[in-house]
RNA sequence: GGGGUCGUAGUUCAGCUUGGUUAGAACGCCUGCCUGUCACGCAGGAGGUCGCGAGUUCGAGUCUCGUCGGCCCCGCCA
């Protein structure tokens, strides 16, 4: 090697180091050339340390450093000194020395970059992520990075400190047309046949418990081919869990063992356990999502009772139906202008809402366009049971149950972005959703499907009511909510082959298909299926999480754009005309 | 599949409403001067396919249509 290599990083030299004769290597963070000395801050993932260069004390060198631009690679050779009086630098951890240079070798010099590498750029996106390799050398992505490192070990240390087992499962799956669309990979070798690209590697997770790994784990990649969003890529990193003989709280206690050390270690809070648990009907109706962020209030309330003799055609025809009359109180916005109110409607209209009904409150009256159709007991009422005060601002939505309350719960967060109730330095909500439903019905092709997917066991409770009344089963599943946003999810599976004939009954799948799609599962059932169940977490929703990040493009290195591009390597591309020859495939 | 928003110098933006001289600013970059700077300073300079294509017009960065791309959202995400 020609170079000298490094006695220290560019983050490691303090007061006791001065005297000592050092090597630094890394990248030109800034030159400040004086005419006759030249400060150059020199920077690697460690921090930032200052190189002088003078003329009177090494003309070479100095020579040498003219030359120098931002990002050039160099090692520099020279001697820690105590900073004069009056130029110590405190916002460098190495601000009290510097390192007078006696020798600089140019490793490698760089263009100019397309934007500065510092934390808090001004910079588009697309350009960072064209240039991601610069990007990815700023200090704040270095830390996301490092974090997710971190939670990585955290993780692998937690659940081989609790006795599992990391097994890998294949990438080369076969295609499984439930859920998700599959991301294909065509066979060569047979003809017209194609692999799939796990969406989760469910299945193999559960025939792993029929083999006797009673305690599994893995972090690993999984691939949905569904469009993206700032917390969805096309593949992704899960913490996939499953364990055998047990139920429901033996799983949550587990993952709430994780998140535990999570908060520990990384916003060192002593997490309170067992996590707050909502079911999935209570957070709907007080919170309108199934994944509720409760770090502030503002509850929906259920109206029906007091509307239910209403004249008012709306509420009429709603009640009618088995709908909802469901409100909330925005405090102290019986202000709202004319403009922003209609801003609303159309803002709860987008979101598939009738209309919006809104209310001002005053003095134990109402004050809106439907004033007039409503008695004045049910006006009391009303505000009777949303405890609503002069001034206050009353959002009313009705119609169709889930869907109305799931409106009003995109309202709810509107408004508290609005009243700025989310406050920086709130506590995070972090809690369970479970009991919840088992099928969802699919007005377009006329049939049921799996709220979560078609190996989730049912409440024994609400076996019976599979084929009769399915929208009332509830399944034995449970969401983890962290903020708002889904954090992980699971269930106890089914592990009797008897029962998971009837959930494919109940969905619509025949016997032969079935066994074509699933038999490997249900034939493994067939030799001793110990009960069990699992968990997975999103791993890159986790890491942005914990690193106050609202886009998971921020802690993975090499994401893709909304469009499903890489923009650094322009994925995905044109391939030869004898590649795809050799894989049987003709583009239409 | 749909809605919103954006695309002008290396970067971030102004200019577009109301078409008209040589398309500006800041930062960055280049050159020169400067021995304690750390947003160094001072002086000078270079740098543009106004995303792309068509149309309207005597004339288009500006108006129209199409297209490509970024971001956010709905649908979708078992």
């Amino acid at each position: 090697m020609k170079f000298k290599k490094r006695t220290h990083t560019c983050g490691e030299l303090r007061e006791s180091n001065i005297g000592e004769n050092v090597v630094l290597n890394g990248w030109v963070a800034t030159r400040r050339d004086l005419g006759g000395v030249i400060f150059i801050e020199l920077r690697d993932r460690y921090g930032i340390t200052q190189i002088v260069f003078e003329p009177s004390h090494n003309a070479e060198a100095h020579e040498q450093a003219k030359k120098l631009r931002s990002e050039y690679v160099i090692s520099v050779e020279g001697k820690v000194r105590r900073r004069p009086e009056g130029t110590e630098n405190p916002a460098l951890e190495t601000g009290n020395i510097d390192v007078m240079a006696d020798k600089l070798i140019i490793l490698n010099p760089s263009e100019t970059p397309p934007f500065p590498i510092e934390d808090n750029i001004d910079v588009s996106e697309d350009i960072r992520l064209k240039y991601r390799y610069l990007d990815l050398r700023r200090p704040e992505m270095q830390k996301n990075l490092l974090l997710r490192h971190k939670m990585y070990q955290l993780t692998r240390k937690y659940f081989d400190s609790n006795g599992f087992i990391e097994i890998e499962t294949p990438v080369l799956m076969k295609s499984t047309p439930e859920g998700a669309r599959d991301f294909l990979v065509p066979s060569r070798l047979h003809k017209g046949k194609f692999y799939a690209l796990p969406q989760s590697p469910q299945t193999y997770k559960q025939i792993l418990m029929v083999a006797g790994f009673d305690r599994y784990f893995q972090i690993v990649k999984c691939f949905r081919d569904e469009d993206l969003r700032a917390d969805r890529q096309y593949e992704f990193t899960q913490i996939d869990v499953e364990m055998s003989f047990v139920d429901v709280e033996d799983v949550l206690e587990m993952a709430e063992g994780l998140m535990k050390i999570f908060f520990k270690e990384i916003w060192k809070i002593d997490l309170q356990t067992p996590i707050p648990r909502l079911t999935f009907d209570e957070a709907m109706e007080k919170y309108g999502s199934d994944k509720p962020d409760l770090r502030f209030d503002l509850q929906l309330k259920t109206l029906n009772d007091i509307f239910k003799n209403s004249e008012f055609r709306v509420f009429k025809e709603s009640i009618s139906k088995n709908g909802i009359i469901t409100g909330l109180v925005a405090e102290g916005c019986g202000d709202y202008t004319r403009n922003q109110l209609d801003g609303l409607t159309d803002f709860a209209k987008k979101l598939g809402a009738g209309g919006l009904i809104w209310m001002r409150v005053k003095e134990n009256d109402v004050e809106a366009p439907i004033a007039k159709f409503l008695s004045d007991e049910e006006k009391k009422n009303l505000i009777a049971a949303l405890q609503a005060k002069s001034g206050d601002l009353i959002l009313l939505l009705t119609g169709e149950r889930l869907r109305t309350l799931s409106i009003m719960g995109t309202l709810r967060l509107e408004m508290a972005k609005r009243m700025n109730l989310i406050k920086q330095d709130a506590k995070p909500s972090l809690l369970w959703v479970t009991d919840f439903p088992l099928f969802e019905w699919d007005e377009e092709t006329k049939r049921y499907y799996a709220m979560h997917h078609p190996f989730t066991s049912p409440r024994l409770e609400d076996v019976d009511l599979m084929e009769t009344e399915p929208l009332k089963v509830k399944a034995r599943a449970y969401d983890l909510v962290l903020n708002g946003n889904e954090i992980a999810g699971g269930s106890i599976r089914i592990h009797n082959a008897d029962l998971q004939a009837k959930m494919f009954k109940v969905l619509g799948i025949d016997e032969n298909e079935a066994k074509e799609k699933f038999g490997f599962l249900m034939n493994a059932f067939k030799y001793g299926a110990p009960p069990h169940g699992g968990i997975a977490f999103g791993f890159d929703r986790l890491v942005m999480l914990f690193a106050g990040k609202s886009s998971i493009r921020d802690v993975i290195a090499f994401p893709k754009t909304s469009s499903g591009m890489s923009l650094m390597d322009d994925s995905p591309s044109h391939v030869d005309e004898s590649q795809l020859t050799e894989l049987h495939i003709k583009v239409r």
